[in-house]
RNA sequence: CGCGGGGUGGAGCAGUUGGUAGCUCGUCGGGCUCAUAACCCGAAGGUCAUAGGUUCAAAUCCUAUCCCCGCAACCA
């Protein structure tokens, strides 16, 4: 029976019966950070994950299918402190929005783990503990360059000519106590991890990566802090906050009960079959995560995924962006089952891909609408006419009926081999291919000139049963992907009362006698064109109430700015929410005082010849003209910026980048990533106030 | 020489134990009418970035070069 030996052993596990025995199956996700709303690159990975989950379900395995939150740290804090709420409270609100979406999406998690809940915390504090006792994790200090204001440790590199890189004051050489993980002690083993288990990591790529990473040298982890409190307390010393990777990264075992190991969930289903991951953090969950189970000596996970992003036309998605495409929008519009079959299809695992609105509409007419839903509708709609609505028996087998027939039962295996390797838009496209070989052998067979002709009757019902029995197997194929399509498919059919089991894809036997009943189409075609007008729109709405949202916060917040002369927006279209971006802490007005803010007038404009980013610029303040230099690159060309009235200030100190004097600095709003000048009528020398 | 990814027919992509280059869309021509103006067939279109090399044989291995994209550095 299992003649298939393709997964990996590293676990050294033992086979068994897939198909039989009730072998365990752990798969998770990464524990979202609730900063503010998923958006569709979230919603890809786990719709990964739920596909697999279901997936091995189907097969027969014994899944376990982990999801959850991860909710301390710093960031959490500030935004909870900006906006009013205790940090608790905040959490809960971001989550209970992840859920929604979760149920939205049908995601058919076993267990949704909060870092915050008790649970997690005691058990996060008994692996910090035993990593403690074993002698793995010591009392140091943390050296770095502090920033009082911030509260912000940096580095040598990360601060600016002695300068806090977040608001530009002066740090100062502090060394605080911290506790640090000797994780430069299990380096020769990760490398050896490495090196001697391909499967461990992939893609092949990201493998390369983090063992030029390792190889290069790895320094202890700080795992401790102490400049904000919303965290796990160290157990030994409750001044600090165990730091928010390592309690993050713990959830997959503590979810499993871990420290407990004998018995119960944790000794069932660890080590994890696979950790499914973004790129971006790959690292924490190849090197950091398994040297902590190196000191807890427990078993690593026996796969860790990393796959792509799905970027848009302009670059990468991200939250404070706010240029988000929202899940939810398209679900209400297409469908669950279509956005999920979208996801899996168009993305190669692994890879990033490019989202549009068009390359999703496509794909869900072409592949849902034109190929199985039509598919669907025309072989339900003959056996109503020719057979009375009941699915015939076959007779003798003719012409492509054989050809149908083989690849008809030979697709699911070959969609469990694509699976295995976690190529979901190949095992899709598998059964695409048993869907367009069945439309083929509509044409070939021709089942309306067959009709014409009562002799030819005993041949039709045979053409019938095949078609029926394609789209049977079909229906268990995309179950895992698209379980309420297929669900639609069988109520079609006339066999939704009998279970959807995967063996049942190897016969082609099964529909004989149903009652087939023509529905409503499952997948209409839609009008690309007047979609497309119709997503625009509603992003453009999206965008004006984001930005009313937004000048209403401001002017309640702020004394209204005066309006000047000038145009208002030119480009003011900005899709999505504004980003929350806390405020910094207050300052005396005779700071504020201090920063002489002026007009400048652009005279001319060139590149940094030694920097990527850097523009220099010639300003003209009254009879002034400096050199001023601003990290705008990537937004302006230089020829575009002459003649540009820009705001300036004026008395802050002149300092060297990458070998030119800057004398001053540009302002410019940053809408949502792009820069904009900020513009006025005024004479270039005059005092902003 | 900072690290890494990538350059395959008009578009988007598959394609490593080296052995006639595939898919979807688009284009052109044809077929069919059961079906959601859907479906089916055929054709055109690629020196697999460039130049060398290894080999009986290279998109696939090696070397060099060009170009794109992330990260890092730089963003007063």
């Amino acid at each position: 029976m299992s003649d298939t030996n393709i997964g990996c052993t590293c676990g050294g596990v033992a086979g068994g019966d897939k198909k039989t025995g009730k072998e365990p199956y752990y798969i998770t996700t990464p524990i979202y950070y609730p900063s503010s709303n998923l958006h569709i690159g979230h919603t890809y990975c786990t719709v990964m994950a739920d596909a697999m989950a279901r997936f091995k379900r189907l097969e027969g395995y014994d899944v376990r299918f982990l999801t959850g939150t991860d909710e301390h740290g710093q960031k959490i804090q500030k935004l909870a402190d900006a906006a009013g709420v205790s940090p608790q409270a905040y959490v809960d609100n971001v989550v209970e929005g992840i859920k929604e979406l979760w149920a939205t999406m049908e995601i058919s998690y076993d267990d949704f783990i909060r870092t915050t809940e008790e649970r997690h915390v005691k058990r996060v504090q008994q692996i910090f503990q035993k990593m403690y006792e074993k002698g793995d994790i010591y009392k140091g200090a943390y050296e770095g360059l502090y920033c009082t204001p911030c509260e912000a440790f940096w580095t040598e590199t990360q601060a600016v000519d002695g300068k806090c890189p977040d608001c530009g004051r002066p740090v100062e050489k502090a060394s605080e106590e911290a506790y640090f993980f000797r994780l430069s002690k299990y380096q020769d083993r990760l490398i050896d991890l490495f090196e001697n288990n391909p499967q461990f990591l992939q893609p092949e790529s990201r493998r390369n990566e983090m063992l030029a990473f390792v190889r290069q040298g790895l320094d202890d982890l700080c795992i401790s802090r102490t400049s904000f409190d919303w965290g796990i307390p160290v157990p030994i010393d409750e001044k600090h906050v165990i730091y928010v990777w390592l309690d993050a990264l713990s959830n997959y075992a503590t979810a499993l009960g871990y420290p407990e190991t004998t018995d119960g969930l944790y000794a069932k289903y660890w080590p994890a079959n696979v950790h499914l991951v973004g790129k971006e953090i790959v690292r924490f969950h190849t090197v950091i995560w398994p040297a902590m189970l190196m000191s807890l000596e427990e078993p690593l996970p026996k796969q860790v995924l990393g796959h792509g992003w799905i970027l848009l036309e302009g670059g990468k998605m991200s939250k404070s962006r706010g240029n988000c495409v929202d899940p939810v929008k398209l679900i209400d519009r297409y469908g669950v089952d279509a956005l999920k079959y979208f996801l899996l299809r168009e993305y190669t695992f692994g890879q990033d891909g490019v989202f549009t609105n068009e390359v999703m509409l496509n794909r869900m007419n072409y592949d849902l609408a034109n190929d199985l839903g039509n598919l669907v509708s025309r072989t339900v709609s003959m056996i109503e006419k020719y057979d009375g609505a009941e699915v015939p028996a076959a007779g003798e087998s003719a012409g492509p009926d054989e050809e149908l027939k083989a690849i008809a039962t030979k697709a699911a295996d070959k969609v469990s081999a694509q699976m295995d390797k976690f190529s979901f838009s190949l095992a899709l496209e598998e059964i695409w291919i048993l869907i367009r070989r069945t439309n083929k052998y509509i044409d070939e067979t021709m089942p309306w000139a067959l009709a014409k002709d009562p002799a030819q009757k005993a041949r039709l019902d045979t053409v019938m049963h095949n078609l029926a029995e394609a789209l049977r197997i079909v229906s268990i194929l995309i179950y895992p992907f698209m379980h309420t399509t297929s669900e639609k498919i069988r109520q079609q059919l006339g066999i939704a009362e009998a279970p959807i089991r995967w063996e049942d894809a190897f016969v082609f036997e099964g529909t004989t006698g149903a009652h087939v009943k023509k529905g409503a189409a499952i997948f209409p075609r839609m009008d690309v064109e007047k979609e497309l007008e119709a997503l625009k729109e509603m992003q453009e709405r999206q965008a004006q109430e984001a930005q009313q949202a937004e000048q209403e916060a401001k002017q309640s917040a702020a004394p209204s700015a005066q309006a000047d002369g000038e145009p208002a927006a030119e480009n003011s279209e900005n899709e999505g929410e504004a980003p929350e971006i806390p405020y910094k802490a207050p300052i005396d007005y005779e700071d504020f005082a201090k920063i002489d803010f002026r007009v400048g007038k652009v005279l001319s404009c060139q590149r940094h010849p030694k920097a990527d980013k850097l523009l220099v610029f010639q300003i003209k303040i009254g009879s002034d003209v400096r050199q001023i230099i601003s990290g705008v690159a990537e937004f302006f060309t230089p020829e575009e910026c002459v003649g540009k009235k820009v705001l300036v200030v004026a008395n802050l100190k002149p300092r060297k980048l990458r070998g030119l004097e800057s004398n001053g600095m540009l302002m410019f709003a940053d809408n949502g990533g792009r820069f904009e000048f900020m513009t006025t009528i005024a004479r270039d020398g005059e005092i902003v106030s």
